[in-house]
DNA sequence: CGCCGTATTGAGCGCTCTCAAGCTAGGTGG
DNA sequence: CCACCTAGCTTGAGAGCGCTCAATACGGCG
């Protein structure tokens, strides 16, 4: 059962906070110590759901890191998404009824489940909150892939510019910690974990990154949105 | 003014036709000739919408190809998707407020105007419908980025499979029209227009399909499929 | 017929992958 | 405390695929 303090912080910052946080919601939310949905704690490398598992509910990310992934042919996993504290995770099963990709955490986590009968039956009742639903689900259609990128460089540089505008919203600090491995940027970015090693090792000697194991600092951020840009 | 027959068969496997058709708007709709929304006719190459134009609207296709496009760098362009008869262009821009991609015709086209107010109306007085509309956005998430696979040979019989379904999607024939330039399909699989021709060249000649310039026979499905897959 | 945009085909180069060998940090047990 | 182990990361050398640059072929249209 997570605590008072955890709840209000992370349910500030998600990104369906105005479903749950209106009206008389949001004093039993901060009253009574847990939030209108269910909290769910997962370790590092535990699945919050399965390829064709039954879909049943969104996930709002409260604390941690997720990865979705779909198998591939040669035991490799293709990554298609990261996530993390404040972001939902799930809209793409919605349509298929069962989950195309498979969820796991990469850090230890606490998710707060939304069941998407209930989530339904709240937008009837709450008509005003489908816009910013609709909203939700528009900005996720542009969420790039870094794919789109022919060469190595400019994935990692988008990629690194990425993570640093979704691990510090409010921030404006130049410095972060890679929750995931090289193996799965490079999953995710459609190059091996050897490249990605490299590339980051070329942006750490060229000062344009300071690189220490997964502490990332952002020197020459200019030059970064160059190589980016292409 | 689109006629009577051309609404009416177009209408019947558009993605919103339960917005339109529902109750006693599909007799309107099929007795005056002209469908709820406005019509609009646009001729090869010419724009739907450009980048940073204020969102509006979405589309429906009646008739004939769109694609989405980002300009890149070099004066190229990046292609984000291409859009067939029945589907819907647009639901990207509606989070932003204004266009992220230009949309132009790659074919003569006939589409519906669905201006997004009118359309938030709708879904006020139909609340049955915004289940119908969420599971379409859903859908839009999954449409896979062919970027994911790593060689040419892989996103072009990927490419091949997806038209099939989409431009032939009552039908069981093998054969179709490829509506858009071999630059435009280099362009959204992330290859040059050479390398496209080259594969393409060489699964003609692997007897695996029959190429006659734009038109395109799969002769050996499943070796395609196992193409696909890597 | 001649023009022009599109498609095809060829030759050589460069980037990323593959395969392989160290390296580092953290954990375990003696 | 240290020796050892393991997983993840780094770095190197060689090979293959797709890109670049370029020439040629094809088709539609005035």
């Amino acid at each position: 059962m997570p605590n008072h303090r955890l709840n209000y912080e992370s349910c500030t910052i998600c990104n369906l906070a105005p479903f749950c946080m209106g009206d008389e919601i949001i004093s039993e939310c901060s009253t009574n110590g847990h939030s209108l949905f269910k909290s769910k704690t997962l370790k590092r490398r535990e699945a919050l759901y399965l390829l064709k598992n039954k879909f049943q509910s969104l996930y709002a990310i409260q604390k941690g890191a997720l990865k979705t992934y779909q198998a591939e042919s040669a035991g490799k996993e293709l990554i298609r998404g990261f996530y993390f504290t404040g972001e939902i995770v799930g809209y793409e099963a919605i349509h298929p009824g069962e989950h195309v990709f498979s969820a796991v955490a990469i850090d230890d986590c606490v998710v707060c489940e939304i069941p998407y009968d209930e989530f339904l039956e709240m937008l009837r009742e709450r008509p005003e909150l489908q816009k910013h639903l609709i909203t939700l689900m528009s900005q996720q259609l542009n969420v790039g892939s870094y794919l789109k990128f022919t060469t190595a460089e400019q994935r990692v540089a988008a990629f690194l510019l990425d993570l640093l505008n979704r691990l510090n919203p409010a921030d404006d600090a130049l410095e972060f910690i890679l929750p995931m491995s090289r193996q799965d940027i490079g999953n995710y970015l459609g190059l091996t974990a050897e490249t990605t090693s490299r590339v980051l090792s070329r942006l750490h000697k060229n000062q344009i990154i300071k690189l220490n194991r997964k502490k990332v600092t952002i020197l020459q951020m200019d030059s970064l949105k160059h190589l980016a840009d292409g």
